[in-house]
DNA sequence: AGCCTTTGACCAGCG
DNA sequence: TCGCTGGTCAAAGGC
């Protein structure tokens, strides 16, 4: 199954380029930036390899800015409360996997990272995602490792596929394949990471743009990692704007990653090739074709208050008025998502051009099942997502925005239970289904209610208060714990619009 | 041949 | 009325 290969081909990713399981190790604990505490590997190149983010990246976009109070205060929560997991999981997890592993585990060094805890405040507990900028949660969980893993005691989903052996790819490893072969092939020197010349990169970081583009990267586009993208992409370009505010974290929940780490180059090659020539070579989340329906674009200007082009979309669909705007990065990084309007029709089978692209990727949801009316008014746009999660919609309320940016992908992944299926059912999950899903769902809805991306799924009865408390409409509906082999690392909230 | 992207021009709304 | 801005059109070209 498609679906699993990509899975694997995400979790190779995630493999930093020279990967020692220590750097591996430490990745995952997000002790990046504080490397030194693991000499043996100086010669990775951390930007490639798993960043714990950095909170700037968290930035959301202006509307949020305004939120100043909001805005520090969660970034800081968020950051915080990932180091303080952070630890528990460096504690846990490390010592865990070295014991299994039979080597040291690098001791993570997260003081620096704590220091900035120090700002930190109760929220770090809160329930919004713990999970660090750099590292993205949707990972794990879309992994069909962690997927089953989080849930079940023995990923047995298989190996990692980064093995080297490559004969371990999820889908085909036996059921039985526990943590232990895991951890044992860690152990052995058999144990390598891929060089990811190939796939170079997940980029979990957090790096900021500073760490700059990377060339390999380019390379590291496999069709999987394209929701990562996306959802990086829009964190990125919010960070820029500054701060975040509570709302933003919806955007965080599921991404972790910044886009910036990897090159345009690699993200522009990555979603067209992937995507194939369809039109959503444009965008990572944002691409079109994400989100499972068909999308031509008709034009792209600059907008004045937005650093980056604005791409114009038009649903494909004979009678579908559902446009949606997009802005992305020049690295390509989608920044803000649009939708207007409802599609009235199915999505189409992954057939199409878009489909070809790995990116298809039809959520076989119900909501994409089912015709969606709508119709759209070509009066407003309603919804933005901005560097949110692709969320589904909250098509219940009204001027419902649904946001998926690409990024949104994760959101509706997690948070949304159709995501969970998609998952489980093979279908490639995409980022883009987040966005389908949100532009999906914004269903009766007038499509003057432009869709904005939201994160969570339900969490009716919170919306009204999430609404209140968050001006763009974002409340928290609900929270997972997110562990890894047992271990937490954090909290993934959904949050509604 | 069909579909899509690109891109400059055009149009409408607003102050 | 003018200028600015955002949104859309449509020709040209590519795949």
């Amino acid at each position: 199954m498609a679906g699993i290969d990509d899975n694997v081909a995400v979790i190779g990713d995630w493999v930093p380029p020279s990967p020692s399981p220590r750097a591996f190790f430490s990745a995952m604990v997000g002790d990046d930036i504080n490397s030194r505490t693991i000499p043996e590997s100086p010669g990775e190149k951390r930007n490639e390899g798993l960043y714990l983010g950095q909170p700037e990246q968290m930035t959301t976009g202006n509307s949020e800015k305004e939120d100043g109070a909001q805005t520090s205060g969660v970034q800081l929560t968020e950051l915080g409360t990932f180091s303080e997991q952070k630890s528990n999981f460096r504690g846990g997890l490390v010592e865990r996997i070295a014991a299994r592993a039979g080597f040291n585990a690098p001791r993570l060094n997260t003081e620096s990272i704590r220091s900035t805890e120090s700002s930190m405040n109760p929220e770090i507990r809160s329930p919004y995602l713990t999970i660090p900028p750099g590292f993205s949660p949707t990972t794990l969980l879309e992994s069909p490792v962690f997927l089953s893993n989080l849930a079940q005691p023995s990923p047995t989903t298989g190996k990692f596929s980064f093995f080297p052996n490559g004969n371990s790819t999820v889908g085909s490893d036996p059921p039985d394949k526990s943590k232990e072969t895991f951890f044992d092939n860690i152990d052995s020197s058999s144990f390598a990471f891929k060089p990811m010349g190939e796939s170079s990169s997940f980029f979990l970081g957090g790096t900021s743009k500073s760490h700059g583009v990377e060339p390999a990267k380019a390379q590291f586009e496999s069709r999987n990692s394209l929701h990562f993208r996306a959802e990086f992409s829009k964190l990125t370009t919010e960070k820029d704007s500054g701060g975040f505010s509570v709302a933003d974290q919806r955007t965080f929940d599921t991404v972790g990653g910044n886009a910036e780490h990897s090159s345009p180059l690699a993200e522009q090659q990555d979603e067209e090739g992937d995507q194939g020539a369809s039109g959503d070579s444009m965008a990572a989340g944002g691409t079109p074709s994400e989100d499972g329906y068909n999308w031509r674009k008709y034009g792209q200007k600059q907008v004045k208050g937005s650093e980056y082009p604005r791409s114009y979309y038009k649903c494909t669909h004979p009678n579908c008025t559902v446009k949606k705007k997009v802005e992305r990065s020049h690295e390509g990084h989608i920044t803000e998502i649009i939708y207007k309007g409802a599609h009235n029709h199915p999505k189409p089978p992954l057939n199409r051009r878009s489909a070809t692209g790995s990116m298809d990727t039809q959520l076989d949801t119900p909501e994409q099942a089912g015709p969606q009316v709508g119709a759209v008014n070509d009066s407003v746009w309603a919804g933005t997502q901005k560097g949110t999660a692709a969320g589904t919609p909250d098509w219940r309320n009204d001027n419902v925005e649904v946001s998926s940016s690409a990024s949104g992908g994760l959101g509706p992944e997690f948070g949304n239970p159709y995501s969970s299926v998609q998952g489980q059912s093979g279908t490639p999950f995409e980022s883009a289904d987040a966005v389908d899903a949100s532009s999906t769902f914004s269903n009766d809805e007038d499509d003057d209610r432009a869709t904005h991306g939201s994160v969570g799924y339900d969490g009716e009865g919170e919306e009204s208060e999430s609404k209140r408390r968050f001006p763009l409409h974002f409340s928290v509906s609900q929270c997972i714990p997110i562990t890894f082999y047992d271990i937490f690392i954090g909290t993934r909230c959904t949050h509604v619009v």
